[in-house]
DNA sequence: AGTTGTCAAGCTAGT
DNA sequence: ACTAGCTTGACAACT
């Protein structure tokens, strides 16, 4: 089992996210903060090997505007180098890389220039993995996507956007359980006709599930993965407490996790922890599992 | 140096 | 109509 978090660790003083404003953009600024990102990713990955922490989701500025029409600088080609040599660790050292590009990434969306503005940021998640010469296992993850109330229709939509997609985007898209919309049985159902794997969020499917237990959504959702796609990842999380539903915590609560592991002992998976305070949490939870899996 | 309004983009539920 | 929350806070202009 490989522990993870995402996008940022609070002890380094970089983040790999560092941007500019659009109005701001130019050729030079675009080429210095990428360079930037580029450096503070390998202290990342350099912290995270030294705490064994092997599953790293790479953050979706770092390359700022990749897919805006404004960007036109060519920076796979610039950067290739050095994407890489970062490949080269992370694949020497056998990391776990995911990608999850945020919110306005929708491909099942009525209005066209959505899901083509979706497939550009799509594409140039998977031109990063793939510069950096990693195989399939690892992954671009997105949700669902809308309803916009006619979920039957959304889905539809959903599959049919998805068979278009090039292949480059398709061996490394898989879908996330959602929180609202997308329940751990629609994206299994949507899995059925398309075959793409599936992400399990156990956060999300306790807010919103269909009473499957956490280790019978494992196996269903291991039945999605194939040979070529890995281990499943998975993300967790669990309820600020006091707050709405849906909210993620502060910082790891020990007691949820522990009964997690216990229910969901036997299965090998990876763990993404989207806690709010990062490496911290990770750095607990892979203390947990070690001894865990001792015994 | 620290604070705060604003930032490319979508969608949903709650007020 | 408007906002919080998801997501990954970070920038930049102001005290």
């Amino acid at each position: 089992m490989k522990i993870g978090y995402p996008c940022i660790n609070t002890r380094i003083n970089c983040t790999s996210n560092t941007t500019f404003r659009l109005a701001n953009y130019s050729e030079e600024n675009l080429i210095k903060k990428v360079n930037d990102n580029l450096d503070c990713l390998e202290k990342i990955l350099k912290f995270n090997l030294q705490n064994d922490l092997l599953f790293f989701r790479i953050g979706s500025n770092l390359v700022p505007f990749a897919s805006h029409p404004i960007c036109t600088f060519d920076w796979p080609s610039f950067f290739k180098k050095r994407f890489q040599k970062l490949g080269k660790f992370i694949k020497d050292n056998n990391f776990r890389i995911s990608m999850h590009p945020s919110q306005f990434t929708v491909i099942n969306s009525p209005q066209e220039e959505i899901v083509r503005n979706s497939i550009a940021e799509l594409k140039w998640h998977c031109q990063v993995l793939d510069l950096m010469n990693l195989n399939p296992e690892h992954k671009v993850q997105i949700h669902v996507g809308g309803v916009y109330g006619d979920k039957v229709s959304a889905i539809d939509r959903f599959i049919k956007n998805y068979l278009k997609l090039p292949s480059s985007i398709k061996k490394r898209l898989v879908i996330e359980n959602d929180d609202r919309s997308y329940s751990l049985k629609d994206c299994l159902a949507i899995s059925k006709k398309i075959a793409i794997p599936v992400i399990f969020d156990s956060f999300h499917h306790f807010c919103l599930n269909n009473g499957e237990s956490f280790y019978q959504s494992l196996k269903l959702v291991q039945k999605t993965w194939s040979k070529k796609d890995g281990i499943i990842m998975s993300d967790y999380s669990s309820q600020e407490k006091g707050a709405k539903e849906g909210k993620h915590t502060q910082s790891l609560v020990v007691s949820d996790f522990r009964r997690y592991l216990e229910e969901t002992r036997g299965i090998d998976f990876d763990i993404m922890l989207e806690i709010k305070d990062k490496e911290r949490s990770a750095l607990q939870a892979r203390k947990i599992t070690n001894n865990f899996f001792k015994n």
